[in-house]
DNA sequence: ATCGGCAAGGCAAAGGTTTTCGCAATGCGA
DNA sequence: TCGCATTGCGAAAACCTTTGCCTTGCCGAT
C-alpha cells in the first residue's frame, strides 16, 4: 500500500497508469472524455498505491472545503448531542466534516473560534445552544452561510431553527385531557427561560380550548431540578387538593413529582397523571412510573439544519425563526385511569 | 473591512503595504528578518483589509493542517463529552480544531471517517469509546500518529489512556472502611463490561487488605440501571442482614439502591452508606442523600489524550496501556455515622 | 482526396501561502 | 577608501489538484 516516503499523489497515479496528471484526474473524478479502459487503468493504480486526494489542495483550487463548523454554547450537554448527530445525518459520513467548537458561553472564544473556522474556510457555520435561548449573531458579513439551531439569532434575516415549546405544551396537556384529566397543574423551571414560558403558554391555551384553566391558578415556576419537582407539587396539593394531572417543565421535575406523589401517597397515574418535557431517557425510562412526555426531536432539528445549511451552500438561504414540532411519547405515566374494579 | 469579491489574500495585503507578498508573509509571521517599520506597514495593511490567511493553502505547503480527528464509537454519550471537553482544553481554542466523527458502533462508517479525515491530512487521530473497551486499532501505517482514549487499542504498541477502574474501586471501598463500615456489598453492571469487574476487583483488594471480604460473599453482577439497584440491595439485604455499606458499579444502580433503602425504612448514610462510580452529576447530586461518588476525571483524561496527541505529532509517540488516576467525591451519602445522641 | 467532427488525452495555469536563495544596500573595521 | 559581514527585501519555486483549452488521430461524409 503506502510505499516510502510522502503521501502518494495523484502524479505517482498519473505515472504508474502511464497518463498525465490531468487525465488521471479526470479518470477519477469522472469529468472530460476519457475512454473507459483508461479510466480502469487509473483506478487500478490508484487502488494499488492507495492513493489518497489531497482535500486541502482540492479546496484550495474549487474554493469548497466540505468541511463545516458547529459552535455551541451548551457544553456539550445533552441538549446539543441530539442536535450535532442530526447534522451528521445531514452531512453524511465522511462527506463533510464538522468541526467542534465548545465556546463554553465565552464571547472571545467564540470569536476565536469563529476566525478558526473561517481561515480554514468552511463551507458554512452552524450555532447551537442549550435551551432556546437568543442570541446575538455570530458575526456580520461572514462570506459563508450560517444556521442557527435550538439558540437562535437576534437578527430576523438569519435562518433559526427551534423547536416548538408552545406547541410540545398544547401536545401534553391536550393528551391528559383525553385521558379524562381536568384539574391540571404546571411545574416547570426559571421564568427568565423562553421555553419554560412557551411551554406554561401552549399548556394554558390547551386548557383554556376546554373552557378550564391551571390547577392553582397559574404556572409555578421553580429550578429545572427533581427537589422544585417535589416541593411544587407540594405547594400544588395544597392550592388544588382535587389534582388529577401535573404537567411539568422537564423530566427531573416531573420525577421529583413522581417522587412526592408516591411518598404522598397518591398513585401515578391512577390518581394523578404526569407528563414530563425533553424525553430524556434516562429519567424518563427510570422514572417511577415510566414517564409520558414530550420529545422535542432534536435530532431531527440537527438534520433539518445541516439540510438547510448545505442549501445555503448551495445559495439558497433561508432566512427568520422557523419552529419544528415536538411529539409526544406516552409511556405508563398517564394511563387512562382503570375502570373501577369490580 | 471585507471590500468587494472573493476573501482578501496576502497579495493584497503585501501590495497595500508596498512590499512583496513573501515579505509580508514573513512580517506576519514574524520570520526572516524584517524591519519594525515594515513589519508594522504590514500588519496595518492586514488589520486594514482584514485578512484571514487561508489555512489550505498554508496545510498544503507546510503539511500540517492544524487539525486533528475525533472518532467515538460511543454516541455521545455522557462518557464522551468531558474527554472532548478536555480534548479542546489541550489544543486551545482555535489553535488546532477538531473534526468530529461519530461511528455508531459501525465498522464500515467508521471506515468512511479514516479515509475522509487522512484525505484532510488531520495532524493526529483520537479513537474514543463508551466505557472501557478493548478494540481493535483503527488502522495501520497510518502516518499520523493516534491516541487511544477510555477505549483501548489491542495493539500494545498504539498509546491508549484509560482510567484506573480498579483503583477507583479500591478508592471507594477504602473511603467506606475509613468511617467505620464493616460489611459492604457490591452492586455493579453486568459482568461482561471489563470496567465492573475491574471496579470489583478493587473493591475486593481494599477489602482483602483490611482482612475482610464482600458482604454476600461476591460482587452482583446486573444491569447499569436504578432497577437493577433496587432489586440488587434487597437481595444483598437477605444475605447479608447486617449490612452497613455499598459500593456502586455507577450512580444509576446507587440511586435505585438509596431509594430503595429508604422505602425499606434504612437509613442512609446513618445505617448503610453509600457509594456510586462516574460522578454524573444529574444522577448523584439528585440522588437522596446527594451521592458521594468515583470520578473517572475524563475531562483531564480528555486533556492528557489530547496533549499525548501534540507529542505524537511532534514525533515523540508514545505507547502502551496507561492507567490515569480516578478520584473521590464525598457527598451525604456516607457520612461518618453521627455519634449516638445522648 | 479533403474536410468536418468527435473522442481521447496532454499542457499549463490557477489557487494562496511559505521558504529558499540571491541581490542590493548598509554599516563596520581596517 | 576598500572589503566584508549583516540586514532587508524581492523573485521564484514548491505544495497538489482541477480545469479550460489545445492537439492529435481517427472516422465518415462530401
Amino acid at each position: 500500500m503506502v510505499t516510502g516516503q510522502g503521501p502518494v499523489t495523484i502524479t505517482d497515479v498519473a505515472r504508474l497508469a502511464g497518463v498525465s496528471p490531468g487525465t488521471a484526474s479526470k479518470a477519477l473524478n469522472g469529468r472530460g472524455s476519457i475512454s473507459a479502459r483508461t479510466a480502469l487503468r487509473v483506478q487500478q493504480a490508484a487502488d494499488q498505491l492507495g492513493y489518497q486526494p489531497n482535500a486541502l489542495a482540492r479546496g484550495l483550487l474549487t474554493g469548497r472545503s466540505f468541511t463545516v463548523g458547529l459552535i455551541t454554547t451548551d457544553s456539550f450537554g445533552r441538549f446539543s448531542i441530539p442536535v450535532v448527530q442530526g447534522v451528521e445525518d445531514a452531512l453524511g459520513p465522511g462527506r463533510i466534516l464538522v468541526f467542534l467548537c465548545e465556546s463554553r458561553d465565552d464571547r472571545l472564544r467564540e470569536q476565536h473560534y469563529l476566525q478558526a473556522l473561517l481561515e480554514r474556510r468552511v463551507d458554512g457555520i452552524i450555532v447551537t445552544g442549550r435551551r432556546q435561548d437568543r442570541r446575538e449573531p455570530i458575526g456580520r458579513d461572514l462570506r459563508v452561510p450560517v444556521v442557527y439551531a435550538m439558540a437562535y439569532s437576534s437578527d430576523p434575516a438569519d435562518l433559526s431553527l427551534v423547536p416548538d415549546d408552545e406547541g410540545g405544551g398544547t401536545l401534553a396537556v391536550r393528551h391528559l385531557l383525553s385521558t379524562g384529566r381536568t384539574t391540571i397543574g404546571h411545574v416547570t423551571g426559571p421564568s427568565r427561560f423562553r421555553a419554560a414560558v412557551l411551554r406554561a403558554a401552549g399548556a394554558e391555551k390547551a386548557l383554556a380550548a376546554a373552557g378550564l384553566g391551571l390547577a392553582g391558578g397559574r404556572a409555578l415556576y421553580g429550578e429545572w431540578t427533581e427537589e422544585w419537582g417535589r416541593r411544587g407539587v407540594d405547594q400544588l396539593l395544597r392550592s388544588a387538593p382535587g389534582l388529577d394531572a401535573v404537567f411539568c417543565g422537564n423530566d427531573q421535575i416531573a420525577r421529583g413529582v413522581a417522587d412526592r406523589l408516591r411518598e404522598a401517597g397518591r398513585n401515578v397515574p391512577g390518581d394523578v397523571a404526569l407528563v414530563g418535557f425533553d424525553n430524556w431517557d434516562v429519567i424518563a425510562t427510570a422514572c417511577r412510573p415510566p414517564l409520558t412526555t414530550v420529545d422535542m426531536n432534536l435530532r431531527r432539528l440537527g438534520r433539518a439544519a445541516g439540510e438547510r445549511l448545505l442549501a445555503g451552500v448551495d445559495g439558497h438561504p433561508g432566512s427568520g425563526l422557523q419552529l419544528l414540532p415536538c411529539s409526544l411519547v406516552v409511556r405508563d405515566s398517564s394511563q387512562p385511569r382503570e375502570p373501577q374494579a369490580g
